[in-house]
DNA sequence: GATAAAATCTCTAGCCGCTATAGGAGCAAG
DNA sequence: CTTGCTCCTATAGCGGCTAGAGATTTTATC
């Protein structure tokens, strides 16, 4: 089960930054691994599903106080999942809502470049559009 | 033409908060004002219509490079606004980047939300989607 | 004119989630 | 034994602000 890995070596495997793995133990996402001798820091399989666990998380937009307590709601099985349930819900409306706010945003430039003629700046309908 | 507005009543005016007018002044964006005998800065309409400008292109998404870029184009009115078109297409770009990579994640967590059965941690789905 | 309150000033530090750099030490292969 | 790779710590920086401290200036009220 403790596979000693070096953090190079979980880094490869987990797709996370060498520097990043450290600053998630800094910040106490990830235990403090043990350390060799010469003061390296071996991985066991735990730690790297924990990572993994968060590079999931992070890619579906988690914030970092969310994976903490997704990770402790994981760490207590036999609790209710609402809380877990709760946050994924907030995450959901927060990506409707910059999903909202991005295709306005994509309509606006769309029809800013529409009306460019392709001039000089003095009739510029993008420095217009932003100047108006 | 010259107004003599207060930071305040340009904040008022724009939209945009004291402490960040200040911020674009020290970035360049905006130039330094004159100052009154009390070293209050003094502005004139054309700085607020240059800030107008920059928090327009801010609700647009564009970074403080571009939106640099876009100012000084509209400094030379007589240039191609090719550069312009340019800036605000790769913007779009972008967006639609997001946007495809939002409705993805929109997806992954309404998948994930839907077949949670509100029971323990230990069966939680949201949780083992990203255990997985 | 005194004084209280509001607005503004500068300067510095903090936010998030990393990333980069410097300067060193450990370790495996030739 | 040396070369070159990996790893260590510590610190600073990114973007785009925002917050706070502590001083000064202006405005409003008496």
């Amino acid at each position: 089960m403790t596979q000693n890995l070096s953090i190079g070596a979980v880094a490869r495997e987990t797709g996370i930054r060498i520097p990043t793995i450290r600053y998630y133990e800094q910040i106490g996402l990830v235990p403090e691994p043990p350390r060799t001798q010469g003061n390296r820091r071996l991985y066991d399989r735990n730690t790297i599903e924990r990572l993994n666990f968060v590079r999931r998380s992070r890619e579906l937009g988690f914030d970092i106080e969310a994976i903490r307590a997704l990770l402790s709601l994981q760490d207590q099985p036999e609790t209710s999942c609402e809380r877990a349930d709760t946050i994924a819900t907030e995450r959901l409306a927060e990506v409707e809502k910059r999903l909202a706010r991005l295709s306005a945003l994509k309509k606006e430039l769309k029809a800013m470049l529409a009306e460019c003629r392709h001039g000089r700046v003095a009739q510029c309908r993008v420095i217009e559009a932003l100047a108006s």
